[in-house]
RNA sequence: GGGAGCAUAGCUCAGCUGGUUCAGAGCAUCUGCCUUACAAGCAGAGGGUCACAGGUUCGAAUCCUGUUGCUCCCACCA
């Protein structure tokens, strides 16, 4: 631990009464610079325990980060995911909560397997030639010196996790609630083993889950076999495969039932080409009738639908692959051969027997594995099974009744559509890379589910087996670790000790607050990871569901290795710094919307910092004397921002609440860009006399100070750096003293008067300025300015000084040959030292008469409408009323001015 | 094939349960400024029949129906 606070880097500190030196400015860069500055200012937050979380008496506000694959870089979409996680828990932070944000990592097995084995083959081994225990071997080495890259590298864009909650989901205490899992929903009767049609990667040589497949479109060719019909000497049944290789497997050809083409064949038998082998032509009415030549081959092993049928109609099942998707010795033919020469091949010799009697092209998607990018084979295997049926109930509860909600809230349907129609989950993986499946066979086949080889030999003791028994040789599918991730992270004993001996993390922690995900993985995790937390805390894993959209390049791609059209992160981070990379990706990207990034969305964000900078640049060049005293300009400017101040952080709170991050940013943005720099401190700014600065005096210096403060807090979420740092640049704080643990400032109650009051000085000036422009004045060109009637005079200070005006002066009758216009309803007049022209002036104010005029029709006409009167709300014809009684002032205003001219 | 969603300035988006000082913001564009905090800036300005066609209503960007276009999800006719 170190209480030392680094100093401040590049300019020296001055404390607030200290006088100004005039080389001053020259100390303090004109740029943000915002590397050595992150660097820092991270280091010491780490050093400092600001991350860190141990349950207290305060409100817990935690987020557990969606854990990364192991093997993963950094890319944009973790930028954006983890930015908006940062945003929340440093906020939460600032409120006075116990913020708790646990870091992690996913074994993502497939995905690392497949890395661990191209980087052994690279060095010349063979997965096939390693035992299981020296492949993991490799792996484990490989993941202590390659994992966990993107960990160090969320550090760089400022992710204030507790690193010392780090988890892995293969960590030895997360592997075994895995088990524990697996073995007590087996023991409930939810997870079973079963031999189902998989989607095979022949690559991977694994099963993987619908959701793993990724479907492509593709043009295909449509190839029609005539079989001939056993027992003719010229009798043929042709069918339309576009897998002809399969045709080894086939065990039947289906019509439709109704099909006149077919009905005598029926009950027939047909002989497979090349092969002979005799297949009974069978009528279904799951055959279309148009499709092709309406007659379907039956092919049980490797087709999804064609297995439905082949149930149905007791069909034999001939698998005619190997697992890497060669031709096995079931096929008879083109034994070894790929699956796609043997396609080839097998068309060649078709033709050749004059088996194909035509080739159709058509369209159709074929289901690739999004792992290794082959394509994908249904395949028939063992595999084990999680029943979801009734399992996920709650789940699908929970968010209908919005114990858990999505965000945006059009995921819903989506997610019930899922839910009501979920299939069972296919667990189990032909991996090494993963928890072992904890089943355990005798040398009859028969299984039992235990944690361990003891108990499993005492299982098959009970049931009179005595013989050796080996364990499964497969893996769980890597969601069925991370869908317990919320939970293990607290407490991995939690499955096995039951929902009553939870221990006090998860007590603390659990329900977790926000979940920070991609849409993506709404169903394969984020809906388990609900199932999970009922069954086994009694409760949701988290109350809220921030879905984030994904980043595309500008052309609307999604942003992918192999398209090369992603931006390094850690590069943006080095060109724009962290702050205005947070900020570019915020600024645009509200909940569920794709985010099409530019490099341009940081570079505003950048253009920020450096704003932000040069404010306190220029506050900082203050010279304070506190003799002096406070001007009424000043006076009225703190009035103003203070009320303005609470009347955006009451806004900036509320886009909070909704999880509108962009909007709470772009409303911060506005109050510091334009509020606090464009219009508050212009007015405070001390006049330059001679070339110098004149003093500030003390009470004004000290609101400015404080509402600077004010402003770095509520950027802090935002822009963790610079706000860090000017926060120790604006005074000397002692010991941790840190904006990263400031209060969130309180939004107080406003005077919405002083705000519409100076909305009209602001009018003012705007229309001042406009009129410099138009007549080609210099700003430096001092002008009067004259104001009719009783109006309220508060700003006219601050109109004086931004809109370089000598005096303004109250007047009882409107002044001839001036230029006039309206602030709110108050009528001004410059005094024109020439002559005005007159025919411009009346058309200009013409013009504004009749707009007005007819806006007044309008409001008129609609409240002599009885109906409107009958119907709408009073509050509606309130305003309705004031509308129309703030026209005819205004009008009134005008003509008074036209009869001047 | 089934379902969901979207269509508002050049771009990215606000616009809550219908009410003309709501047609808005940021960026981009244009004009004028190197004014001692900031040219990564300052001061101004222009830009949209709210996809199209109907309908409901005193009143529609906002509700309903249809059309067109786009996106996503689910299924997969071999």
């Amino acid at each position: 631990m170190s209480g030392v606070i680094p100093k401040p880097i590049g300019i020296s500190c001055h404390s607030k009464n200290e006088t100004n030196e005039d080389n001053q400015q020259m100390e303090i860069p004109k740029t943000f610079d915002p590397k050595s500055v992150e660097e820092k200012w991270y280091a010491w937050w780490m050093e400092n325990g600001f991350f860190r979380s141990i349950p207290d008496d305060r409100e817990p506000y935690t987020i557990v980060i969606p854990p990364p694959n192991v093997t993963g870089v950094l890319h944009m979409g973790h930028m954006l995911n983890n930015t908006i996680q940062d945003v929340l828990i440093r906020r939460a932070r600032m409120q006075g909560k116990n913020a708790c944000w646990v870091p992690g990592t996913d074994h993502a097995s497939i995905a690392t397997e497949a890395k661990v084995v191209a980087l052994l083959k690279e060095q010349g081994i063979n997965k096939k030639d390693l035992s299981r225990e020296e492949f993991l071997k490799h792996a484990w080495v490989w993941k202590e010196k390659y994992g966990g890259i993107i960990l160090e590298q969320l550090k760089k864009l400022g992710a204030s996790c507790d690193w010392d909650r780090t988890s892995f989901t293969m960590d030895e205490q997360l592997s075994e609630a895995v088990l524990d899992t697996f073995i007590d929903l087996h023991k409930k009767g939810y997870i079973y083993r079963g031999t189902r049609m998989v989607n095979w990667d022949p690559a991977a040589l694994t099963a993987v889950s619908d959701e793993e497949v990724f479907m492509k479109e593709a043009t295909s060719k449509l190839y029609y076999i005539k079989y001939k019909v056993e027992g003719t000497s010229d009798e043929w049944i042709t069918i339309a495969t576009t897998r002809p290789e399969t045709i080894l497997g086939d065990t039947a050809i289906c019509v439709h039932p109704e099909d006149e083409r077919y009905t005598k064949l029926v009950g027939k038998k047909a002989l497979v080409p090349l092969i002979g082998r005799a297949v009974t032509i069978i009528a279904d009415e799951y055959v279309d009738k148009e499709f092709g030549t309406g007659a379907l081959k039956v092919t049980p092993a490797h087709d999804k639908n064609d297995y439905e049928l082949g149930k149905k109609h007791k069909l034999e099942s001939i698998d005619i692959l190997n697992p890497d998707g060669t031709m096995s010795a079931a096929a008879q033919l083109y034994v070894g051969q790929d699956r796609f020469h043997c396609r080839k091949a097998i068309v060649k010799d078709l033709e050749e027997k004059g088996h194909i009697t035509k080739v159709d092209e058509i369209k159709n998607s074929i289901g690739y594995s999004e792992r290794t990018n082959v394509v994908i084979e249904p395949r028939l295997s063992p595999q084990w099974f999680v029943a979801m049926k009734e399992f996920s109930k709650p789940a699908l509860k929970a968010v209908v009744e919005g114990e858990v909600n999505l965000i945006p809230d059009k995921f819903i349907n989506t997610y019930k559509y899922w839910m009501e129609n979920v299939q069972d989950w296919c667990i189990s993986r032909q991996l090494w890379w993963g928890q072992r499946i904890p089943a355990w066979y005798d040398e009859s086949g028969n299984f039992v589910v235990a944690k361990t080889e003891a108990e499993a030999k005492a299982e098959f003791a009970k049931k009179g087996s005595t013989g050796s028994i080996r364990q499964d040789e497969d893996v769980v599918d890597t969601w069925f670790s991370s869908w317990l991730w919320p939970i293990t992270v607290f407490d991995p004993a939690a499955i096995r000790n039951g929902k009553a001996n939870i221990n006090a993390d998860l007590k603390y922690y659990y329900p977790t607050n926000d979940l920070v995900t991609a849409p993506e993985i709404l169903f394969f995790w984020v809906a388990r990871m609900i199932i999970a937390g009922y069954e086994y805390v009694g409760d949701k894993p988290f109350s809220n569901v921030y879905l984030t959209g994904i980043v595309r390049d500008k052309q609307g791609r999604k942003m992918s290795k192999s398209l090369g059209n992603s931006p390094d992160p850690l590069g943006l981070i080095e060109k724009f710094g962290a702050d205005g990379v947070r900020v570019g990706m915020l600024l645009c990207s509200p909940a569920g919307n794709d985010l099409p990034f530019d490099e341009s969305m940081c570079e505003q964000g950048r253009n920020f910092s450096n704003k932000i900078w040069n404010a306190f640049r220029l506050v900082k060049g203050w010279t304070v004397d506190s003799s002096a005293a406070q001007p009424d300009v000043a006076k009225a400017a703190i009035d103003w921002f203070d009320a303005k101040f609470n009347q955006q952080l009451a806004e900036i709170n509320d886009h909070y609440t909704k999880f509108r991050l962009s909007d709470a940013l772009m409303a911060t943005y506005k109050l510091v860009w334009d509020d606090f720099c464009a219009w508050y401190l212009e007015l405070v700014k001390p006049e330059f006399v001679d070339g110098v600065s004149k003093p500030i005096d003390a009470i004004t210096y000290a609101a400015s100070a404080e509402f600077f403060e004010r402003i770095l807090k509520i950027l802090h979420p935002f822009m963790p750096f610079i706000s860090e740092e000017l926060y120790h640049l604006l005074a000397e704080r002692k010991g941790l003293d840190a904006m990263i643990v400031a209060k969130w400032p309180e939004a107080k109650s406003f005077d919405a008067k002083v705000i519409s009051s100076f909305e009209m000085a602001q009018q003012a000036v705007t229309t001042i300025r406009m009129y410099r422009s138009q007549k080609q004045m210099s700003p430096k060109e001092v002008l009067e300015l004259k104001v009719a009637g009783n109006p309220d005079n508060k700003f006219f200070p601050a109109i004086q000084k931004l809109a370089n005006i000598s005096s303004v002066e109250v007047v009882k009758e409107n002044p001839e040959n001036a230029y006039s216009f309206n602030a709110g309803s108050t009528n001004f007049f410059i005094p024109s030292s020439g002559s005005i022209n007159i025919e411009e002036e009346r058309e200009r104010l013409e013009k504004d008469l009749a707009y007005n005029k007819g806006f007044l029709t309008s409001v008129q006409k609609k409240l002599a409408n009885e109906r409107f009167v009958a119907n709408a709300k009073p509050e509606v014809i309130d305003s309705e009323k004031k509308k129309m009684s703030d026209a005819e002032s205004k009008i009134k205003a005008i003509e008074a001015q036209l009869a001047n001219l």
